[in-house]
DNA sequence: ATTGAAAGGCGCGGGCGCTGTACCTTTGGT
DNA sequence: ACCAAAGGTACAGCGCCCGCGCCTTTCAAT
């Protein structure tokens, strides 16, 4: 057989993730990142199972996960349901995903962060630009890293939103998830936080320009820091 | 519960492919891309199935599916296996799929070749740009579109590979298989290869001069052509 | 105080995908 | 003539997932 590289993909082990494990990673990023607010309500059972397209007994499963990891509480009776917890768990601080995978992370974060950025200045409307503006506005008054970095996560989701296309959202969605867990890891001083955010400006006020080459650029080089950071760890 | 659009994707159905679907997706779209060449081999059921880390039976069916739709022929006795048909289909012309569904892969596309093409004028080496350099030959020399399309395929494929990122490298392919059945509806005059090409040696030269910024936008308009055109089927 | 609706908590039968194993058949090299 | 290597076939079993029905808890409305 040739050693062709590109076939050493297709012939690669195929995992496939099942409801079970998929669910408890969607609702559980979605938590973790800040999508899902702590004390919001999650639909019920019977209706959530029947948007997720699955089974009830297979969404309880998940959420029962979710409840033991500290990421729901659930409570019964008329006004009963299930509710994300107040303080949940931020991020996986799995020090064994240093290595080969934290890489192939940072790669895809590349590609859907600069994607993201260009569309965004090639499509975005007002509305979203406002949002955008909103959340840099939120990280400039930041007390404390946690509030800042849930503000940077919606920023970034917010791109790809902007750009007006639902699976880099999902994307996006995914890459924050696991890069997040590697971000959790390192120290990020005031300094670092405001010339970030200051990025974070000059992204929006190039996306209003409709600047979509200097965006992709701007974007590259805003991810650059933390990955020179990380790669130090690894 | 609010209107947050970040939501609407975390609550979306969730459908997972089975082991027998991504098989059969797996090798068929690595023929029709021409990654696994007509004529070609390949490895045993038994050594295929372990590699792949699935049943025999499993890849039975997937195997007997690729050779009622064509892609592959099985011979049995001391010297048989399973090899690429001479002539297999080219792509799904999938009518069906222009609309919703197509914006969504141009998208994908966007993200994953501008990022593959930053990375690769970041990290690439002399072997890759060499393997790009005979690519942009062979289209050059192309005498009919197939040809030049098989070297174009592997030539956005050998941009990720340049990137060293073998997930950036799945990514491509995946979405180089779903854009094909797009590309394959379309027209493609001469000059307007001519012109493509042309794009294909400005970016190699890119890549070793490690200008990713420039590389980047370049991608971003060469892959903006057909984008028009296919946008006004929809 | 009673009732009913809306939510979570449980149990079970059944289906389908996938596995693992064993065995058969074909075919060409030794 | 034999044997090794490949595809072709059959079958028992397991795990995930579904769908259904029913129970329990709670609170608002009456």
């Amino acid at each position: 057989m040739e050693r062709d590289p590109a076939l050493k993909g297709v012939f690669e082990p195929v995992h496939l993730p099942t409801m079970f494990e998929e669910t408890v990673e969607r609702l559980g990023t979605a938590i973790r990142l800040g999508l899902l607010l702590p004390g919001s309500r999650l639909p019920s059972e019977r209706s959530l199972a029947n948007q997720l397209g699955i089974s009830r007994s297979t969404l309880r499963l998940a959420i029962t996960t979710l409840v033991q990891s500290g990421h729901l509480v659930s409570s019964r009776g008329r006004r009963g349901g299930t509710f994300v917890a107040e303080r949940p768990p931020l991020a996986e601080q799995d020090e064994e995903l240093l290595g080969e995978a934290a890489w192939a992370v940072l790669d895809l974060r590349v590609a859907t962060e600069v994607g993201a950025a260009i569309l965004a200045a090639e499509r975005c409307g007002v509305e979203q630009l406002d949002r955008l503006d909103d959340l840099v506005e939120r990280m400039s008054e930041a007390e404390n890293f946690e509030d800042y970095r849930r503000a940077d996560i919606r920023f970034h989701i917010g791109v790809a939103e902007a750009a007006r296309s639902p699976r880099l959202v999902r994307a996006m969605t995914e890459v924050q998830g696991q890069v997040s867990d590697l971000i959790a890891l390192i120290a990020h001083p005031e300094q670092v936080l405001t010339h970030s955010n200051e990025q974070h400006r000059r992204l929006v006020a190039l996306f209003r320009r409709g600047d979509g080459r200097r965006a992709g650029h701007l974007m590259r080089e805003h991810i650059r820091g933390t990955e020179h950071i990380i790669a130090g760890l690894i």
